[in-house]
DNA sequence: TATAATCTACCTGTATGTAGGTAGTTGCTT
DNA sequence: AAGCAACTACCTACATACAGGTAGATTATA
């Protein structure tokens, strides 16, 4: 008894220590059981070494646990991945609701963050990017995951780009769809950069991201 | 004598058929030995399914050989990456060559029409972009030749810009540096894009890429 | 005690790579 | 020009490693 609750406090030690060297995409950490942390690392690794080369047993090693409890929470790597994806998908949305009432570029400014934070931690890309670089070897299902995401991103960045616009925070010509997929394609565009080109490769085409509002 | 001949000549039949079927990045192909036809369906695979996900028993089939003599050529994986690699990069400074006399806009237009058929055939991503995807988890060889093709092709978009600009066929604001890393980001970001949103949404993206050479 | 969480111990498939061999060609030497 | 050496382009067979996944037992918890 006296072992165990020691060892349970030593694993929750640990928890605290992974947490912090492995902070969350948009949000907070809230992984708290060894599902949500599964998913967590599982997230981590995905958008550090792609889907395929990410394996369970990275993750076993840092839980402490064995290949075959991964198996019970996802059965298969699909479910994981799915998992993933829609993890990222719920941080998103929560993001977009704290900054609500934000101003429209320090919205623009809070998804940049999320970008930077990737590149500094590990010269990661994010989970569509991720997803996307994968694709053609991917099941449907997270084909179709992965673009409904990629979907709702774009929507917000063309609602974000069109209160900017309407209320004179920003200024640019074409349309506001043609921006958002602008943006959509340089963000992680900007991340491949930043990995053959360095840290400069990457500020600079984040800077001139931010540029393209601005009486572009 | 007579059944060697006719193996011949059918085996030089199928490699017309192959080539037929899978036509060369920036150039005309050349390629006329297993070691070059290794290259090409690498390159394929590798732009199609990521490098990791592509193998030799797949080139060894379209081949109709065993997968050890593609060790004979390629002793490793990695030579085979390098291989890749410089094989394009060798495409790329073709491609320049041949429109070295062309107006600034043909030059890029000339990229461009690269791009395009990538996303035609197959959904590929261009060579650099594969080989950022899988940046962390390729060898430092490859990560460095990777790394100074796209340097390469950013200081040839650098180059087209400043001639486009002083010759008044181009007009936008920023520093041609700052511009030629949009294009670094978007080409592969398009390609990306267009992976989850399909052939309207990479059309879109290259389109509003072509207008920030105009007036913006 | 029922259920959840985790384990041990496997199986299967497959990718990279090696060892050693063969058939045919090219080139060198006398 | 004959004969031998060396090379090219493959082959068969195997070694190694590891990933994804399963079955069934064990342990902990509500």
């Amino acid at each position: 008894m006296e072992v165990n609750s020691i060892k349970i406090n030593f694993a929750t030690y640990l928890q605290v220590g992974i947490f912090a060297s492995s902070k969350p995409n948009f949000t907070m950490n809230t992984a708290q059981n060894t599902k949500d942390r599964i998913i967590e690392l599982g997230r981590n690794y995905m958008q550090r070494i792609g889907y395929h080369s990410f394996n369970y047993k990275q993750i076993a090693l840092e839980l402490n646990i064995k290949n075959a409890s991964i198996h019970h929470y996802f059965p298969s790597k699909e479910d994981l991945g799915l998992a993933v994806i829609e993890k990222d998908r719920q941080d998103f949305i929560y993001l977009t609701q704290k900054v609500k009432k934000a101003k429209a570029m320090d919205k623009l400014e809070a998804l940049i963050a999320s970008y930077e934070y990737y590149y500094r931690e590990g010269k990661k890309l994010c989970v569509i990017s991720t997803f996307s670089s994968s694709y053609n070897e991917i099941t449907e299902r997270m084909q179709l995951a992965a673009s409904q995401y990629a979907e709702l991103v774009t929507a917000w960045l063309a609602a974000t780009l069109k209160e900017g616009l309407e209320s004179g925070e920003f200024s640019f010509k074409g349309s506001v769809e043609d921006l958002a997929n602008i943006w959509m394609a340089m963000m992680p565009g900007a991340l491949l950069v930043g990995r053959t080109g360095g840290q400069a490769a990457f500020d600079r085409t984040i800077n001139s991201l931010r540029q393209t509002v601005k009486s572009s």
